[in-house]
DNA sequence: GCCGTTTTCGGCCCGACTGTTTTCAGTCG
């Protein structure tokens, strides 16, 4: 088994353990056990568990070490396969529905033999689930409307998508008297290419104006909480929004606490405690031995001398000893102990970006024509933007076969000459690279153009091998400069295509290619995930839109955020170079067509 | 089940909100 599939039985056994009422420790033990696993190379995990060596990895110990390493050699581990079977599947799915946790699906299953959200709806219908001790009218009815919407409720939402509905909110927030300091937090301010729900984070004089003119939203479907601190929504859409309101001074503390991550969040406590300090989203104070919950408040409360007092995050990372952490780095993946050395890199910024390669334009599928594109991507400050259209496999696309590229490339040239436009324009194109690994167009036109995206767009089911060595034959032709869309997945609808990453790294690596940063909302691949490691060993970034029509170019925003989470710097970036080093790079490339070729 | 500058046992992050209770358990983030 690989590390993955590892991690997700662990994962698997915690919420079995949790649905049969197992000390909470325990199942918090083996989650902590998955993500340990995901942090270790595939390669690593093979020789620590050869070397008898897992139980120096944080997080595991002689227990998980045994039973990881039995599904590393075997695929197979009984504990695991008992204790599904002892567990009715119907139980996990219950899960989703808000509202229950596993002492209360235990309650149902125990008390009234439900085993299936099928007989958990029939339960309520007949009024069963309110009779329940512990249960009433409200909770039945909450369960009724948590099945019937639990796909829209489950869902993920594009970053971009989210964003947009979050960024007008922000700016209302900041807007009303009583706000003095408003952020969107949570995975949203992180940049993940997808986001559960918002939250916002305020610091308000006076609370209840606020908390109503937030959950009078439009798009406001249903306000599932309304408190004194905090009040929460559910839009048309099925997202949902949380709206947290702290004094000014809780505003740093707060907004740290609420963008997380939860990994981030819990090794920077940790760090807090070996300094003798308790970090809370309420503050940073002195952690004094026992005491109850609300003792701690009270201290909190009383003592504020002694708390520590800032009053932004650069200066609560500060009295942690640590350089201030950028929100899309906050992953728990090794930033604190970056951060602490000095260690973490200048990441590219939005106002960086110079242009970009990889976009189209009514040649093909696109909705703008080249004029109107660089009319758009002028408007936006950029010295230059590439041209790649789809070539002509992707019939689909009414992609461009030679003689109709060869009048585009013209056209370009023309475009150029007339200096219509501040925006220098480079021809390109994306090309398809063929079931086999050939390229879809002519060598000869190939070397007219100033730079060429090959990319895959059809026969997705290849198995793994086949679609590796297919991607290296393109990437090993002279006139591949950068490979579009490593994976060709569609977030929240379609997987990419299997394909051995690593050694496409390595092959672009060894060849000079780049890979792009897709910015495409819906693609954003290579995923971040993948990046600093890449880039630290030589590969070159370029953040593309994959723009479509004019609004389209606006999408490398959610590509910064990727390339952000991914570590990388403004160096990494193609196209955060101005435009006279880009012409000379692209330059050196050609030159290697002609030698080669 | 994991972990140790409170070290081999006893704690593990913890506060807000809801719905159910009548002082609190469960869920959520």
């Amino acid at each position: 088994m690989t590390k993955n599939e590892i991690a997700d039985v662990l994962t698997e056994i915690a919420t079995l353990l949790e649905l049969q009422g197992e000390n909470p420790f325990k199942v918090r033990a083996y989650q902590t056990g998955a993500r340990a696993l995901e942090a270790i190379e595939e390669a690593e995990l093979a020789r620590l568990i050869a070397a008898d060596e897992l139980e120096s990895v944080k997080g595991i110990g002689e227990a998980l070490a045994q039973k990881i390493g039995e599904l590393h050699r075997t695929g197979k581990l009984g504990f695991f396969e008992k204790l599904r079977a002892s567990v009715e599947p119907g139980l996990v799915a219950m899960l989703e529905i808000p509202g229950l946790g596993p002492k209360k699906i235990r309650a149902l299953h125990d008390r009234l033999g439900i085993a299936t959200i099928a007989a958990l709806t029939q339960a309520c219908q007949d009024g069963r689930v309110a009779e329940l001790e512990g249960f009433g009218a409200k909770t039945q009815e909450k369960i009724l409307a948590g099945i019937r919407n639990r796909e829209a409720y489950g869902r993920r939402h594009l970053w971009w998508d989210a964003w947009a509905i979050a960024a007008p909110i922000v700016q209302g927030l900041r807007a009303l008297p009583q706000v003095q300091r408003a952020e969107a937090a949570g995975s949203l301010r992180r940049g993940l290419e997808t986001v559960g729900d918002i939250d916002f984070i305020v610091a308000a004089s006076d609370v209840a104006p606020v908390v109503d003119w937030f959950v009078a939203l439009p798009g406001v479907k249903e306000v599932t909480a309304k408190g004194e601190t905090k009040a929460s929504v559910r839009f048309e859409s099925g997202l949902q929004a949380d709206l947290r309101i702290v004094p000014g001074a809780q505003f740093a503390f707060a907004l740290h606490h609420f963008t997380g991550s939860k990994d981030h969040n819990v090794q920077l406590r940790q760090r807090a405690l070996a300094h003798g300090l308790s970090l809370s989203e309420w503050g940073l104070v002195p952690a004094e031995g026992e005491g109850t919950a609300k003792e701690k408040v009270e201290k909190l409360k009383g003592r504020k001398a002694e708390n520590v007092q800032v009053t932004s995050e650069t200066e609560l990372f500060a009295a942690l000893g640590l350089h201030f952490i950028p929100p899309e780095l906050r992953e728990g993946m090794g930033e604190i102990e970056a951060a602490e050395r000095g260690d973490l890199p200048r990441l590219v910024e939005r106002p960086d970006l110079r242009g970009a390669f990889h976009n189209h334009t009514t040649e093909s599928d696109g909705r703008n024509t080249l004029a109107e594109m660089t009319a758009a991507a002028e408007a936006l400050g950029w010295e230059y933007l590439g041209i790649a259209d789809h070539s002509k496999a992707s019939f689909q696309a009414n992609g461009l076969d030679e003689v109709r590229l060869r009048r585009q490339i013209a056209e370009i040239h023309a475009l150029n000459a007339s200096k219509r436009f501040k925006t220098h324009v480079f021809a390109g194109v994306e090309c398809d690279i063929l079931a086999d690994g050939r390229l879809d167009l002519d060598d000869a036109t190939l070397a007219q153009l100033d730079y060429v995206v090959v990319s895959v767009h059809n026969a997705f089911a290849q198995d793994e091998a086949t679609m590796t060595a297919r991607i290296l034959r393109a990437i090993e032709h002279p006139a591949a400069t950068m490979l579009g869309h490593a994976t060709g997945r569609l977030l929240l609808r379609r997987e990419g295509y299997h394909v051995d990453l690593g050694r496409v790294i390595d092959a672009a690596i060894e060849h000079g290619v780049i890979i792009e940063l897709n910015a495409s909302p819906w693609r954003l691949d290579l995923d971040w995930r993948h990046w600093r490691k890449a880039a630290d060993r030589g590969l070159l970034c370029a953040i593309n839109p994959d723009a479509h029509d004019t609004a389209g170019l606006q999408h490398v925003a959610a590509g910064v955020n990727i390339a952000r989470k991914g570590g990388l710097t403004r160096e990494q970036v193609l196209t955060a170079w101005p435009l006279a080093r880009v012409q000379a790079w692209l330059q050196t490339r050609t030159k290697r067509v002609r030698r080669n070729g």
